[in-house]
DNA sequence: GAGTTTGAAACT
DNA sequence: CAGTTTCAAACTC
């Protein structure tokens, strides 16, 4: 495993991960939009309840001028939404973009230097309310260089002020109090909504954009809220040519549906630590620094992202080169903004003004590590990719959360196609710049988002090896091309936990499976875990039976060192929720199971079944016992039980069997599972004389072992050693007959006088203890009689 | 290990 | 949403 260079270590600020103590609990609010509240009486007690698919969005931009007229090239068009930040006057140097499925949706961005702002209104809650423009040149959104400024109306959220004391605002649309109108064509009826995180920071502008809709499809994106923004640069010359690197944060809070690839991003490179949208609780995205972006022509690009404690944390650092002649643009922009409860931190590498285009300066490197982040304080996640390395990875991975996706990714070529929309994309810089863009695609939908996505990707075929980095304290999941599967769209945010994107079996390298994550997580994890075929991949990966993650209030700690039981089904082919190896998200492995179809060899079918299921339930593969915030006694189930003669004191009753108390959701009929109880008290005592008995046993078994290996490890030695050991290797084959008689006797007598199995194992210890000391006595008299070690 | 019981999941 | 069926785990012998 490579270890993060100092330099790169450097520049990782450490506040970038203090997050931890960012709630992040929070139900957020468009995850229910287009579907019917929850039942639930306390969905947040269910923690993976919580999470909504983070779609992130690294949409880099070339130039300004580049992403506004991109309206029919770019990968990152810009919606009709709201565009541009603001910024001070002259300093952005660079316009937002916003990817949305529905490219036609393009508009202009308005472009309006902050100073021309006429009026603004500052609300008590932090908003700032743009009354007025002064102008709005440029309508055609090709002004490069020019800061873009909502017209009259825009709204700004004053998220605080960076280290330099510059202000940092989010812009809101216009539509921003309202819920996101229909919009577009087709089934893209989800309306880009955006906040862009600006700075006036006299440097390079940071802009935000909300995630649009991200995948057309026949999904309705109802609403969709950008989360945060953040931008880091890292200079970065290249010998042909300046290059801009960009990146726009684009989060989508809706979760469903999503078909369409839709963003693209040539050069991304970054930290995101979490993300949060105004009107929820608090999330952090905090963008790391970019590395050099390699000279490669191939394209190579590379997306890491390390794992997260929490599942609201997402470290994002990704890479992607651009042509030779791109123009590189670098912008080091130290902030640190505080958002309310929200964290925004962006760590700069060595400061450095806007590049310059035609820097001169050569860039022989091939490799320049990129460095991702991913821990909370710590950076135990720290991943460094090469970017030289061939294929090209891109690993995205919500940690706490169940989806971990890498996707390898290859440098486009020439065949690259036109990016959704139809739109032709003659612009080489942009055309690379699409492989690094799959996040947004990849998070809203498993497995549609390759098929276009791809196109834009152009990946390279497994046959070539590919790279994984991977931490040590953590382990990776993989997201691969898979076989193209438009007719599936499950919700991600209710897909098993750990659910991970694969390459279908056989299939080409479009597409993606879903994995459990325990079954990625049984992959070796060396630092780089090759890949050289996704058939391989499918076929040769020894399936291990993972634990749950943090299943039933359980921590992943918890679950993994408990063995899961292997199913026996027989009808349901492990596809349906019968099967508690489907059920929690994994696959069936060392199970009983008969026409098992839950494995990578029917992930089709699997995929089917998944979504079948969620249709059913979106819940259904959610945790049903919730942890409460106040430990293990506020565990409930979250649906109550329906036992009807278990009396919920059997293993039958899931509310039992999790050892929590039957809650006021169950309609179990006469339940004896509540707290004053007597039969539950009956059977706690019982169960818990029979655990000490066990633990007892188990004690005595240790102890007993213990000592004979130590007297092993001692005698032996002493042959050799001498000095104050025993001389003579006197635990002879004899010997040790001799004390197992001896011991034999004494559970014998036990026995026979009807001894409690405890008393028994007590006697039978002092038995063993008075030959150890005949035994030593022996030895030692031996050590005395011949003092020499004959 | 076979058969029964049980309740969640699936189906109607 | 309620009733029924299916299913696999839990349980009993």
């Amino acid at each position: 495993m490579d270890v993060v260079s100092p330099e790169l270590n450097s520049l990782l600020p450490d506040e970038i991960m203090d997050t931890e103590a960012i709630a992040m609990e929070e139900e957020l609010p468009v995850e229910h939009l287009a579907a019917p509240p929850q039942s639930e009486p306390e969905p947040p007690q269910v923690p993976m309840e919580t999470e909504v698919p983070e779609i992130v969005s690294l949409c880099p931009a070339t130039t300004s001028m580049q992403m506004s007229s991109a309206s029919t090239d770019a990968q990152c068009s810009t919606s009709s939404g709201t565009q541009l930040l603001l910024a001070p006057s002259g300093l952005i140097t660079s316009t937002t973009m916003t990817t949305t499925t529905s490219a036609k949706t393009t508009g202009p961005a308005v472009t309006q230097n902050l100073p021309k702002i006429s009026r603004v209104t500052v609300p008590a809650n932090h908003q700032l309310i743009i009354n007025k423009v002064a102008s709005a040149p440029a309508a055609d959104g090709k002004s490069p260089g020019t800061a873009v400024l909502k017209p009259e109306g825009q709204k700004l959220l004053v998220a605080g002020l960076s280290k330099t004391g510059q202000p940092i605002m989010l812009a809101l649309p216009h539509t921003w109090n309202k819920p996101a109108t229909t919009q577009g064509t087709g089934d893209a009826k989800a309306q880009p909504t955006q906040i862009k995180m600006l700075t006036t920071v006299g440097k390079p502008v940071i802009a935000v954009s909300s995630a649009s809709q991200l995948m057309g499809g026949s999904s309705t994106l109802q609403a969709q809220q950008l989360k945060t923004l953040q931008i880091t640069k890292k200079p970065t010359v290249s010998t042909a040519g300046p290059m801009i690197t960009k990146l726009i944060i684009t989060k989508a809070l809706n979760n469903k549906g999503l078909s369409s690839p839709a963003s693209v991003a040539p050069v991304v490179t970054g930290r995101v630590v979490t993300q949060s949208t105004p009107v929820t609780p608090p999330r952090t995205i905090t963008i790391g620094e970019t590395s050099t972006v390699p000279q490669n022509t191939s394209g190579n690009s590379k997306v890491a992202i390390s794992p997260l404690k929490s599942p609201s944390k997402l470290t994002v650092v990704s890479v992607a080169s651009q042509s030779p002649n791109s123009p590189q643009k670098s912008v080091t922009l130290p902030l640190n903004v505080a958002l309310g409860q929200q964290i925004l931190t962006v760590q700069q590498s060595a400061a450095t003004s806007p590049a310059k285009a035609g820097t001169s300066q050569p860039n022989t490197q091939t490799v320049k590590p990129v460095q991702t982040v991913g821990g909370v304080g710590t950076s135990q996640f720290k991943t460094i990719i090469p970017l030289g390395t061939p294929p090209n990875v891109q690993q995205i991975q919500v940690p706490g959360s169940r989806f971990h996706y890498v996707r390898l990714v290859t440098a486009t070529t020439g065949s690259t196609t036109a990016q959704s929309g139809g739109s032709t994309n003659t612009n080489p810089s942009i055309q690379q710049a699409k492989p690094v863009m799959m996040n947004a695609a990849v998070r809203m939908s498993v497995p549609i988002v390759p098929a276009q996505s791809i196109k834009q990707v152009v990946p390279k075929p497994f046959t070539s090896a590919a790279q994984v980095v991977t931490t040590s304290q953590t382990p990776q999941r993989l997201i691969m091309p898979a076989t193209h599967l438009p007719q599936i769209q499950p919700n991600l945010t209710s897909l098993p936990p750990g659910t991970v994107l694969a390459p279908a079996h056989g299939s080409g390298n479009m597409g993606y499976a879903v994995l459990p994550a325990p079954y990625v997580t049984q992959i070796p994890q060396p630092a780089f875990v090759t890949l050289t075929s996704s058939s391989t991949f499918s076929t040769a990966t020894p399936i291990q039976t993972q634990a749950r993650l943090s299943l039933n209030g359980l921590s992943t700690s918890e679950a993994t060192s408990r063995p899961r039981k292997p199913c026996n089904c027989t009808r349901s082919q492990c596809l349906k929720l019968y099967c508690d190896c489907f059920a929690n998200g994994e696959f069936c492995n060392n199970c009983n199971c008969v026409n098992c179809f839950n494995n990578l060899d029917h992930e089709s079918e699997r995929l089917k079944a998944i979504k079948a299921c969620l249709d059913r339930n979106p819940v259904a593969f959610k945790p049903k016992i919730g942890k409460g915030k106040q430990g293990e006694s506020d565990r409930r189930h979250s649906k109550g039980c329906n036992c009807k003669k278990s009396g919920c004191l059997k293993n039958y009753c899931e509310c039992y069997e999790a050892k929590i108390m039957c809650s006021s959701i169950c309609k179990c009929m006469g339940c004896k599972n509540f707290e004053e109880s007597p039969e539950r008290k009956t059977l706690m005592h019982l169960a818990d004389a029979a655990e000490v008995r066990v633990q007892q046993q188990t004690a005595a078994k240790t102890k007993l072992s213990s000592q004979i290996s130590d007297l092993l490890t001692r005698t032996t030695p002493a042959v050799t050693s001498g000095g104050g050991k025993l001389p003579y290797t006197f635990v002879t084959k004899e010997v040790a007959e001799a004390t197992c008689d001896c011991l034999l006797e004494q559970a014998e007598q036990a026995e026979l006088t009807t001894q409690p199995q405890a008393v028994a194992e007590r006697l039978i210890l002092e038995e063993f203890g008075r030959c150890l000391r005949r035994i030593i006595s022996f030895a030692g008299k031996a050590k005395t009689d011949c003092p020499i070690n004959c």
